[in-house]
DNA sequence: CCTCAAAATGAATTTCGTTCATTTATCTTT
DNA sequence: AAAGATAAATGAACGAAATTCATTTTGAGG
């Protein structure tokens, strides 16, 4: 079943593309134009090539989504639970986890919802870190559940790193809303990124929560 | 500025569309038949339309998705806040706010992802909110970045709950990743949906965190 | 009744993902 | 060296999508 297996005769013409080349080139085309600049045709542009070249290496427009999926998530360090305690290790992986995406933001609503199986990095990842809970003496039936929190916090955190820094401009409608207009003047003050202040302090929350919820009785 | 100011003369004919209609038409067509099944075509057709007519009422498709957007916030109870105590008052708004994006899940990754409009209904759930964090005793300076973490979560696991139900499928992988493969199989023993139960476990875990650390010394 | 402007039309444009028959280039075998 | 096999790349074509625009319809105000 191995695709090198029985080449009886005859070799291709010298590849011009292949699986690295048209990961590197859609990221890059994402990350530089967003989510919108990727098209086949734009990308295969960006390759010296033509669209439907790519379709003799991607077999759709989704399989190149779970490519660059790979490929970002290899930028996650999930080798902190193998130094730090826990606690520590969770806040640590998962901020590195919302940094990656926060530099791919128009990635993270189309990878959040793709199917996980054919990622080998991202099942190792899992691995680590139900590893790391496990270890730790969480219930067994609770290790997912607090993942997926946490992933449902991270993902969401990094979407917010998005938002315009405007977005809590209330405008014409202060008077309606005192106590979120103070409140939106009071953070101001503070001289804090409203997206990092809350990531910092909600992940914090999340972790400790769950930790001590989790754990065997 | 206003829009009906200065009508000279000449009225237009019988108008068949207007923004509630179309709303209406749009949101009935993603509930039933999914994302894709929202054209403007297949909008219009809904109607008994030509597609360009919509352009008379919609400046595009963005626009669209805004008006939806705001008919879906419609549907959160932000009144809670007037009879229960804040941390049950923050739980139950919070699972109104998933509960009515989970109800419209083909409009997740597509609403997430668009700036939260600043219609007067979303800007008075925020002020009752920080009103409630308010009279609870939260210090000033973290109202905002607790809303805006507890609202990251909620975006994040409205997402989740978009994702296939076969998403933790390890297949071949299974050997490589005991410990997960186990976690996912214990979770699955509970017979509770994965997305439901992380996102009630990540938000006691998350609230209760918040209020303790937020209250004033 | 006449006018005029908003509403609706339908044809046209562009761009998208994808398919497919065909050509190109390179290696293996004779 | 010639022939053959085969993956890679091509380019034209498709259907469906969002959007534009010149034109027509229509109904109330003057």
């Amino acid at each position: 079943m191995s695709e090198q297996a029985h080449r009886r005769a005859g070799r291709p013409r010298k590849a011009v593309l292949n699986k690295e080349r048209i990961t590197e080139h859609a990221l890059n085309l994402v990350s530089t134009d967003g989510y919108d600049a990727l098209t086949m045709s734009r990308l295969a542009k960006s390759l010296g090539v033509a669209a439907s070249a790519l379709y003799n290496h991607v077999s759709s427009k989704q399989d190149l989504l779970q490519w660059i999926q790979e490929l970002v998530m290899a930028d996650i360090d999930a080798t902190v639970f193998d130094t730090l305690d826990i606690e520590p290790a969770l806040i640590q992986w998962a901020t590195s986890y919302r940094d990656t995406f926060a530099r791919h933001i128009p990635l993270i609503p189309v990878i959040a919802v793709l199917p996980v199986s054919d990622s080998p990095r991202t099942l190792d990842m899992y691995e680590r870190v139900a590893e790391a809970l496990r270890d730790y003496g969480m219930d067994d039936g609770v290790i997912v559940p607090s993942i997926v929190a946490l992933e449902s916090f991270i993902f969401g955190s990094a979407m917010d790193t998005a938002a315009p820094h405007d977005i809590f401009e209330t405008k014409d409608h202060k008077d309606a809303t005192p106590n979120f207009t103070q409140a939106v003047a009071d953070q101001r003050a503070t001289g804090l990124n409203t997206s990092d202040d809350s990531f910092q302090r909600g992940l914090e929350a999340l972790v400790a929560g769950l930790l001590a919820a989790g754990s065997r009785s």
